[in-house]
This record gives structure tokens, sequence and C-alpha cells, in this order.
RNA sequence: AGGGCUAUCGCCAAGCGGUAAGGCACAGCACUUUGACUGCUGCAUUCGCUGGUUCGAAUCCAGCUAGCCCUG
């Protein structure tokens, strides 16, 4: 009997190809189109098209009549709203700042899609990500970088358990991104060209701050002090869900020299620049840690590390701390470690585990 | 009230008679399934004002105006 996979279609090429390729592959394929935005967002969001934008709806629904395969609407509205967009808004009231992509994999696609998937009798669920799954000599599953280090997204998806793994498939990530628009276009899909999802899907104007202002309303903290380190006032800030660590446009700061966000304070409202180096740090500590690749963390381990998603990767050394945090010493200094993005560590192109930065 | 100093882009700042450097800020673009970073491009026909000297002045001279400092 055929194994049964749903496919999380957005719309967009990668989803598109993924389906098109698991019914090459024998699957019997079921598209599945996630709708997580309110009402009104609908119209922006039309306009751009995000990685999991509706806009979708009536793309994917074009490409699976394409495919012959049937395609369903869910509604993840009221999870997408509390696990992505409150936490996207609690987080950067509290200074720190969040990476909506990744929660909204954990939580919406691998927790809610997967399980209302498995409900329907899937065996598996499948995305568009530019990721492969392997199974280790040791029985493990880790996710494996895509076979183009130009577009890899394991980055994003360290939280998957090995439950979820092996429920995943993701066969995208066995090709480039040409290949996989080459595949679209000679398979006919309408989609074939669509530009690449860019920039927080939830946030049709790319204003995140003005989005967290219509959420948060009265919370969300005013004008606050830029200070430097020794604590001296250097100007007015415009309150600090505006700034993010490492940030340099756009604190119209005259300092004769380019100056970073080095801290945001939120007990004191005030956000600390300094100098491009002030900005690096050679230790970063993690909790909320998901081990992939190896089931614990027991003795210190040599790895590589991204500390945000669009990040090449640095060599370090981890090691498990009280809590079951895991700190990261780093040989060359990394720049601009924020607090709320993932750490996610990496041997040999697989992802051994990862965590979110204190 | 005397004496001295300084006035060049939003900020800082080169220039010292030959036809306005640079940095920061800002804007746009590129990059990017998060926020950032980064890169590229743009950004004073004009040098406090008014005259003068000169082939030619932001650069020299005079007066005016403003700010700062010192002395009373």
């Amino acid at each position: 009997m055929k194994k049964k996979v749903v496919v999380g279609m957005s719309g967009g090429v990668d989803s598109s190809v993924a389906a098109f390729l698991l019914k090459e592959q024998g699957y019997e394929v079921i598209g599945v189109t996630m709708q997580i935005w309110q009402e009104e967002a609908r119209d922006a969001v039309q306009a751009r098209g995000g990685c999991c934008g509706l806009s979708a709806v009536e793309d994917a629904r074009r490409v699976a009549e394409q495919l012959g395969i049937p395609h369903y609407v869910m509604n993840f509205r009221q999870e997408f709203q509390e696990r992505v967009i409150d936490y996207f808004v609690e987080e950067y009231l509290r200074g720190r700042t969040p990476n909506p992509c990744i929660a909204c994999n954990r939580y919406v696609k691998w927790e809610a899609l997967l399980s209302r998937s498995l409900q329907i009798g899937a065996d598996y669920i499948a995305t568009g990500h530019y990721a492969r799954i392997a199974e280790l000599p040791g029985g493990r599953l880790a996710l494996q970088n895509s076979v183009t280090a130009a577009k890899d997204q394991t980055y994003a998806l360290y939280s998957l358990t090995q439950e979820q793994l092996s429920r995943t498939l993701m066969p995208v990530g066995e090709y480039t991104k040409d290949q996989i628009r080459k595949i679209a276009r000679s398979a006919g899909l309408a989609v074939a060209d669509k530009p690449d999802s860019q920039e927080i899907c939830f946030v049709p104007d790319d204003d995140y701050a003005g989005f967290i202002d219509r959420e948060a309303g009265e919370r969300v903290p005013g004008p606050g002090d830029f200070v430097d380190r020794s604590g001296k006032v250097l100007g007015r800030h415009k309150g600090i869900t505006h700034y993010t660590v490492g940030q340099r446009r756009g604190l119209e700061l005259p300092m004769g020299e380019r100056v970073f966000v080095t801290k945001i304070r939120p007990e004191t409202n005030e956000v600390v620049v300094g100098s491009g180096e002030d900005v690096l740090c050679s230790e970063v500590v993690c909790d909320r840690v998901n081990y992939m690749a190896v089931e614990d963390l027991t003795e210190p381990m040599q790895v590589r590390a991204k500390i945000r998603y669009n990040h090449g990767g640095e060599d370090c050394v981890i090691e498990k701390m009280s809590g079951g945090r895991v700190r990261c010493l780093f040989v060359r200094p990394v720049r601009a470690a924020t607090p709320g993005q993932a750490v996610v560590f990496y041997q040999n192109g697989y992802v051994v585990g990862g965590g979110t930065i204190l």
C-alpha cells in the first residue's frame, strides 16, 4: 500500500516541487495549505506571498490540480497567533529578538500540522525546506545540510525531535534552488518563477515595530536613553522594540564612527551602543536545547555553530552547564550574538542540536 | 564695556588663492523564508552676511552678525 504524505503547500515553488517529487516517487500525496492569517491581513499578504502565506491558497490549489492530488485548507490561526505572533511580540517587549520561523516550524508545522495529518491517516508530512533527513550509524535521525550551501534551511529546523523527524520528508533538500525551478518549469507548474519569500511573513509592510505597536498597544515601552558602556547618555531612542543587538542603521546617532547596539535593557528602558569591537563575543550561552544527532551532551564537544540564519558558522566547543544550559566557547569571537535567536550546532554537515541564546 | 578666538551638508571635520576630502547620520538598491550585519549608489554650483583685492577666493582685506573664552 502506498504511504500517505501530507505536503504543506505554501503556494511557492519549493513546496510545489516537493509535492511533485513525492508523487513521482510513488507516495499518495495530499496537499494542505495552512491558514494562519487573520482575515484582515489577507490582502497585504496576497501582495507579497510569504513562506506560509495564505496568498498561497489559490496558487497551491492550482498546483494540486495540476498534479492531480487533493488539496485541503486547514485552519491554524489560533496556533499561529499563540505560538508565533504572541511569542514574537512578547520577546520584543522583553528586549529580546525572536525568530518566528523557528517557532512556526516547531509548533505550527511540526506539532499542529503533523498531529492533524496523522489524524487523517497520513504517514508523513513533507515540506519544501532545503534540508535532508538522514539516519546516523547509531540509529538516530538528524537533519543534514541540503546539497547546496547557498540554500540551507536546517538552522530553522533544529528543534525537531526524533519522533517528528521520523514522520517527515524533505525531498527538496536533494536539489539546488536552480534545479528546483527547472523541475517546476518542466513540470509546467505555474509557480515556477514565483520570487522567493522573505521578511516576516505576517508583517505585511516590513514594519515589524509598527506591527508590535498594533498587537501590544499600551504595553509597548516608549522612548528611552541611548547610553554607552559607561552609562553616559548619548541620545534618545524610539523604544526598545525598534532595536536588536548588532544593529547599526536607524540609530540616528551621529557619533562620527559606526556604532552598534550592544545590549538592550528592558528594566531601565535603555539601549546600549558601542563600537564594532564591543559587539564581538566569544562565549554564548543557550537554553531550551534540543539534541538531534546526539542523545545528550555528556562531555565537551567540538562543533561548528551558527548564531543566525545567515551565518557561515564558527568553530566552538560546547559543554553542558547546570539547568540544561549549554555554553559555547568560540575559537574566533562571533559578532552580535543576540538573545532570543537560536544557536545551532553542526558536525560534518549534520545538526547536532541547538538552543536559544540567553 | 574692553581684548581674543571661531564661523564649511542634520552632526563631526578636511581645506591655507586655482575652481568644496572624508566619517557619521539619512535615502534607495542588492543580499535574506526572522531581527540584524554587509555591499553598492546617492547626498553642499556651495563655504555666517555684505562689500573689496584678484584672471581666479571657502581660502587675502574691511565692515556687519552670531557663538565661545578672558578681563572688568
